[in-house]
RNA sequence: GCGCUCGUAGCUCAGUUGGAUAGAGUGUUGGCCUCCGAAGCCAAAGGUCGUGGGUUCGACUCCCGCCGAGCGCGCCA
């Protein structure tokens, strides 16, 4: 409806070009938004006041030379002046009425659109360090990252959903290192266990594989292991300590079964994160190893790249991007100067083969403590001639876990953390998803525990769910009563009350906030309209009997029931929650 | 100190990219089941949109200062 409007006002600035009222280079800003109030009509512009300036005339005038132009669209009953020079349009009664039949055709498809032309699209989230099982604050990503890319999809883009394994580096070395230790405890040795390396249970559960798999194979005594080593926290450094002991453990094993032990931690945390993503509903396509980009050699080309542009130098024995020239505030290391590249550098490999892999456009969610780093793997982009606007990088905020009115405090390397897992078990799948895309990502969020778990009038999630259930109830109803629904015999114009026209106007509005929700990367917007959706239909259902005598009346007023129904089960699916039929 | 994000009802948050009288949920108060599911509906009350300037027909929205909050500023990942 509304590209339909902005033709026509297109078409009444293009007469009056015309006829010479406007300057022939004239070029016109439109505008049109669904108005909040009924007395408003149903869309309204504001082209006047937008192009009063250019058109040199008052808002007023320019909108009495506007109207008399736009008569000719059969959809639209008035068209009024008012305000400040506001155009209100009022939509023939009988425009939303035939939208019932086509929502109920087109069923899931209704809403979807091919906006986004096939385009492809790659949107890479999540991506935590197997380190750990993911935590509520990886959850947030993980559902919004997934919501959006349903939202992509639903709009018409060709979506990768990818996730970036950070399977090389000090960080994995830790926990390799960790569960070697506590194999070593398991199988007899006296380890005191540091107090950097990873203190949770599952370090425990993959040593206890390792040993009942391989025996005493790894075993080394103690007093190597320890030799040499720095002391622990707080007497000596916890960094170098554990540093040390990686050194020991890679020089004790040998490399082939350092890398085999290295590899059990990395395999069963992969897996075990790729159960729980999957649990809540998250699938990706590719499972993009860091390790590989390395392997293939492809952290080297990138730097070569580099140098080939001359955008690197030497300095204290390490190699430095000049990221300064493309918007960095500093310059940033890609090669130490003991020869390991950085993980900037893997970094820069990895967007380089983003885009060489063909995508037109790439999608990183982030957590909001990385926003430090967008500049400069923006600046590694210019650098290498990539069009760093294809890149967009969308941060998300952490969620604060609130349960009885207090904060739930976390620190992941104490292994003191709410698992993503623990809270889908606590609170359900579908209230997780919903309660972390209802905020808009960017913002800091309170998610409160006691009101997810909730199955109460209090929680969103059942609000809306709580109006597709009862739609699905009417129909049962119906068949208990023995009343036939037959849309032929429906008489869409007896949808005549406050609450049916406003349900229709709603329904007609959800194609657009899709694409709207889709185009702004902002998934909450879909959940604000399901549930003004359902609150419209609530209040429909308790002032209106829908099952009445008036045959007409009845199976017009069940054909609306079930496109809101529709709608919100489409809604619903997109943002990864069910639409039960009874609850 | 510098940079990024933010400050809207008692609380949690929206606000259609600068539009008409700033909204919803929750909480408080009071109503609505002989009726298709009360996990619902209706009503009241609640605001100097942190603050002071600026831009214009028009500002919660854009610009600047100040106050306050969170995050980031490694040859870690």
């Amino acid at each position: 409806m509304k590209s339909q409007l902005e033709q026509l006002i297109q078409q009444a600035f293009d007469q009056l070009i015309n006829r010479g009222d406007l300057d022939a280079d004239f070029k016109a800003n439109i505008q049109i938004i669904a108005s909040k109030d009924a007395a408003q009509g149903d869309f309204a512009t504001n082209v006047a006041m937008l192009n009063a300036k250019q058109a040199g005339m008052p808002p007023r005038q320019l909108a009495e030379l506007l109207v008399p132009h736009m008569q000719d669209e059969q959809a639209v009953h008035k068209i009024e002046i008012a305000g400040p020079g506001f155009i209100n349009f009022f939509l023939q009664a009988d425009v939303n009425q035939s939208l019932v039949r086509k929502i109920l055709e087109q069923g899931e498809r209704f809403g979807l659109s091919d906006h986004g032309a096939n385009k492809r699209i790659q949107i890479e989230f999540v991506s935590a360090n197997p380190t750990g099982p993911l935590h509520v604050g990886h959850g947030r990503g993980a559902a919004y990252g997934a919501t959006l890319a349903n939202l992509l999809k639903a709009v018409g883009y060709d979506v990768q959903c990818e996730y970036y394994v950070n399977d090389a580096g000090r960080q994995m070395d830790i926990l390799g290192t960790s569960v070697w230790l506590r194999y070593l405890d398991l199988a007899g040795e006296e380890i005191a266990f540091p107090s950097n390396a990873y203190q949770g249970d599952y370090i425990w559960d993959i040593a206890a594989t390792l040993h009942r798999e391989q025996g005493d194979a790894f075993r080394q005594p103690a007093v190597e292991v320890f030799k040499g080593v720095h002391a622990d926290h707080p007497e000596g450094d916890k960094e170098k300590h554990i540093d040390d002991l990686i050194e020991n453990a890679k020089a004790l094993l040998g490399s082939e079964k350092y890398r085999e032990v290295f590899d059990l931690a990395l395999n069963t945390l992969v897996d075990v994160i790729r159960k729980d993503l999957a649990q809540f509903g998250v699938e990706f396509d590719e499972w993009f190893s860091e390790r590989q980009l390395t392997e293939q050699g492809l952290v080297e080309k990138a730097i070569q790249t580099l140098q080939d542009k001359n955008r690197v130098y030497e300095s204290h024995g390490a190699l430095w991007f000049k990221s300064t020239d493309f918007g960095d505030e500093k310059d940033r290391v890609v090669k130490r100067d003991n020869g390991q590249t950085t993980y900037f550098a893997s970094d820069i490999a990895y967007h380089m083969n983003k885009f060489d892999r063909g995508f037109e456009q790439v999608i990183n969610v982030w957590g909001a403590d990385h926003h430090g780093y967008i500049a400069r793997v923006k600046a590694a982009l210019k650098a290498m001639d990539y069009a760093p606007e294809k890149l967009e990088i969308l941060l998300v905020q952490f969620a604060n876990l609130y349960e009885n009115g207090e904060k739930v405090a976390m620190s992941t390397r104490s292994g003191e953390f709410v698992t993503l897992r623990t809270l889908r078990e606590d609170v359900g799948s579908d209230a997780a998803r919903f309660f972390y895309v209802m905020r808009k990502a960017d913002q800091h969020m309170d998610f409160d525990l006691n009101l997810a778990r909730e199955q109460s009038t209090d929680n969103p999630v059942y609000y809306v769910q709580y109006a597709h259930a009862r739609v699905c109830s009417v129909e049962k109803q119906c068949a208990e009563q023995n009343k036939e629904i037959d849309f032929n015999q429906a008489q869409m114009n007896k949808l005549e009350n406050s609450h049916e026209t406003d349900l229709l106007k709603q329904l007609s509005l959800y194609p657009d906030r899709l694409l709207s929700a889709a185009q702004r990367r902002e998934p909450h917007i879909v959940i604000n309209y399901l549930r003004e959706l359902a609150h419209m239909f609530h209040a429909w259902y308790n002032a209106h009997k829908f099952i009445v005598d008036d045959e007409g009346l009845r199976n017009a007023r069940i054909a609306l029931a079930f496109a809101v129904r529709q709608v919100i089960k489409n809604g619903l699916l997109l943002i990864g929650v069910s639409a039960p039929q009874e609850m």
